[in-house]
DNA sequence: CTTAGATATTGTAAAATATACAACAACAAT
DNA sequence: ATTGTTGTTGTATATTTTACAATATCTAAG
């Protein structure tokens, strides 16, 4: 099998490693993904998912890590690997295999950065991406469904959200993603499991009954993941 | 961001792309995993997981299925990729970037196979794996991971089985999967939504009330995966 | 031929979960 | 005070899961 060797390696484009970056932020019942316009070409000034080249002495992890906070300033989070893509036709000037890496990150935390980039970034609801540069469509729609599948096992939509949410604002995270309604006072029961704290605080400026405020017990959470006597799982449908 | 490139490409192995292709099949009990003894360095005579180089113009997909072919012979299945493997150290000729496939096989389709390449190959029991070379432990064990996952929400135990099988034969793959019992006629109980066909056809050679043998409904799933009113979910616990 | 030993298969009651939805609570706006 | 709106709790019912009894069907021993 190894004599069948017959790379091209004469230019940098000719086989080459990137990292695709899903940035996913959750605002006003839908969620988001953080898209940039790209500064050269190919697809020079269409939208893209944020990547970089991997460094010769970097990691898969690094590398996300690395564009995450290049891109956002945000650090310390945690990033889910997704699919790797290496079609030979994905990147017109040479093959370029990409993975995919996804973070979910707290919106309000980035409103700032935003705005001072407003013309070369965006936030598109995953429902209403445009057309992408590259085969990025493909690789959002994928990395979409590895962080569906992650949300029916793990309790990772508390990223997404401040760190005082509603009940509400959880069950729209899965209302958006799953496209799908659940009863409120049911959804509630499929909580039991997640050890949550009720704060002495209620949501501000509604015209309703205001619903108390929560957070996650993330120490508590860690001990029974820690103690394997942990498991969320969240039926659809 | 571009701009930070830096690579150096001027030998093969200072960056390059692999495949690594794990087989598993069902025997006796245990699920086991296809390892091959390299032939050549670095690790040479060690045990590894059967990869290779992707070439120029192949996608993933298709180099996954040309290493399970070239090893096995067997065409035409399911391969699935797991996670991709780049820390700069893995190997330790320069940066070889690897991603992970799996295939289901059924073991009795390469019997003869295995005995006429017995010194170079050998299935072992995923729960016995020796020291394999490189980083293919973590590999090893990230994507049986992998593969639990899926075996809990896919019917994809059946590739592992031969066309006509026992409940039992079934069972016994998750059993040994989760590392954990089920009951018998409760087991028997979550396959409902699986069509099943019985046959008219009894398991032979045992010393006790023979199971009946079933198959697959392999159409009958299809449509129901394409009208998607269908959805396998193996509670474990 | 009969019986013991083994596992297969079906059935069923009890327990646990999920669902539908009623009832009440707490706020803003009028 | 009243209405509108959503939050929250409770509860009866339906569904699913679990435990386990009962029976079936084979081999092997006597």
């Amino acid at each position: 099998m190894e004599n069948k060797r017959d790379h091209k390696l004469d230019n940098f484009f000719s086989y080459s490693f990137s990292l695709d970056c899903l940035i996913f932020g959750f605002q006003d019942g839908k969620i988001n993904l953080l898209l940039v316009k790209r500064e050269s070409e190919p697809f020079k000034d269409q939208w893209a998912i944020p990547g970089d080249l991997i460094y010769p002495d970097e990691d898969l992890p690094n590398a996300a890590s690395r564009i995450l906070k290049d891109l956002t300033s945000i650090e310390g989070i945690d990033l889910h690997q997704a699919q790797t893509f290496g079609n030979p036709a994905r990147h017109p000037q040479g093959r370029v295999i990409t993975s995919a890496y996804f973070a979910l990150v707290r919106m309000d935390d980035l409103q700032e950065y935003a705005r001072s980039w407003s013309d070369r970034i965006q936030w598109m609801p995953i429902y209403s991406i445009p057309r992408l540069s590259f085969d990025h469509n493909e690789i959002a729609i994928s990395t979409f469904e590895v962080l569906k599948q992650k949300l029916t096992i793990y309790p990772i939509a508390f990223d997404l959200l401040p760190e005082k949410f509603t009940i509400n604002n959880l069950q729209e995270i899965y209302e958006y993603a799953f496209q799908q309604d659940w009863d409120k006072a049911n959804f509630r029961k499929k909580l039991k499991k997640i050890p949550l704290i009720k704060l002495n605080e209620k949501q501000k400026n509604v015209k309703h009954r205001p619903a108390s405020l929560f957070k996650l017990d993330s120490e508590q959470l860690s001990k029974m993941i820690k103690r394997e006597d942990y498991s969320f799982s969240l039926k659809i449908n």
